[in-house]
DNA sequence: GGCCGCATGTAATCTGTTACATGATTCT
DNA sequence: AGAATCATGTAACAGATTACATGCGGCC
């Protein structure tokens, strides 16, 4: 009964994505976490945290667990990722951050998550995200036409979204370059 | 006994910079806020947050109070800002933010807040803000040269960054040029 | 009388983080 | 024996935000 109410998953969709190729104990995680040379750069999480994080997406329904005896070691609790897990991970990873505060971090997660499971889910992602930054532009260019004229200080938060929002737009082509190996693990057609 | 430990201010600051232009109750402050051009696009406060916000600053020793019994309107509560107050804003107003995540809501904050002094204020503040960034630009530029082979997560998180630390110093530079009016609130030399 | 604007706040909630508690195993 | 690492959590605290409570005065 009353499964705590899901906020929106953001950065925890990576712990989901983690789990999806293997199933991991928390502790295990955490280590997956530092190890990794990309995701430390946009999201830290200690592990206290975590546990907290991994007891919400449990209670989600996005985790099922099963406790591991060992002989060698402590008593695991193993993280293996649910169907409910995996659709909410595939719709994080196809769909662009919406907003333009939530790209230097959301953003970056998905595509250094999306990048693992193929090239093309990462150039789809580019794609989509791009179309969303042109679509910001040109509604603030809107509004600093509306408003250019006597006001300084919109002139000020405007000019500075749409600098912002271009180097954006100009990052995500050099990622489009950037990507050399033809993908060879997803060969043509969708998934076998 | 006890002041309410201050956690460093931020867009709190705001508040100061227009009780400092002149003493206003809660209600009217608010007011004030949501009739500004500028800093609703960065900064929204609820009415309700507005008042613990001023009560946190009152405990801090930034704001004193009096109470306004009025014959034609409710009693209100009267905001000054202090000596002490004075400070911490005038110190904020000269400080660039020293992240990068910073930027676009607590950099535009005080540019905005800034202006309303003086051309010379903003212009010091913008002048300080680009050292920062360039002093950011170089030391991501080091970084990138340390990692650029192999791996392309970091690749992706620090090419990120140099292209919007690269958009913050032109977007700059921008500033500079478009502050036409020369300064006749403060005629060539500091206050009077 | 009922609603809106003026004016102030409290209580509850949610989120994130840190500090602390516990205990087993392995290494020296 | 003592320290480090493995492993899982709880409690406390800090911050932001929302929802709710209260009461006066003026207008329709």
């Amino acid at each position: 009964m009353s499964p705590r109410r899901s906020a929106t998953l953001k950065m925890e969709n990576v712990l989901l994505a983690l789990l999806d190729q293997k199933p991991m104990h928390g502790y295990e995680l955490h280590q997956e976490l530092r190890n990794n040379k990309g995701i430390p750069l946009v999201w830290n999480i200690k592990l206290s945290m975590l546990y907290a994080v991994l007891e919400k997406l449990e209670e989600n329904g996005y985790l099922s667990t099963q406790i591991v005896e060992g002989e060698t070691y402590p008593r695991r609790k193993c993280f293996h990722i649910t169907d409910s897990g995996k659709d909410i991970l595939q719709n994080w990873l196809i769909t662009p951050v919406h907003r333009i505060r939530d790209f230097r971090q959301e953003f970056l997660g998905k595509l250094i998550i999306s990048r693992r499971y193929s090239r093309q889910y990462a150039l789809d992602l580019i794609h989509k995200q791009k179309a969303a930054c042109e679509a910001w532009l040109s509604e603030l260019k809107m509004s600093i036409q509306a408003h250019n004229q006597e006001n300084i200080d919109e002139w000020l938060v405007y000019s500075f979204r749409i600098k912002q929002i271009e180097g954006m737009i100009e990052w995500l082509k050099d990622c489009e370059d950037e990507f050399p190996q033809p993908d060879f693990s997803d060969p043509t057609n969708k998934n076998h």
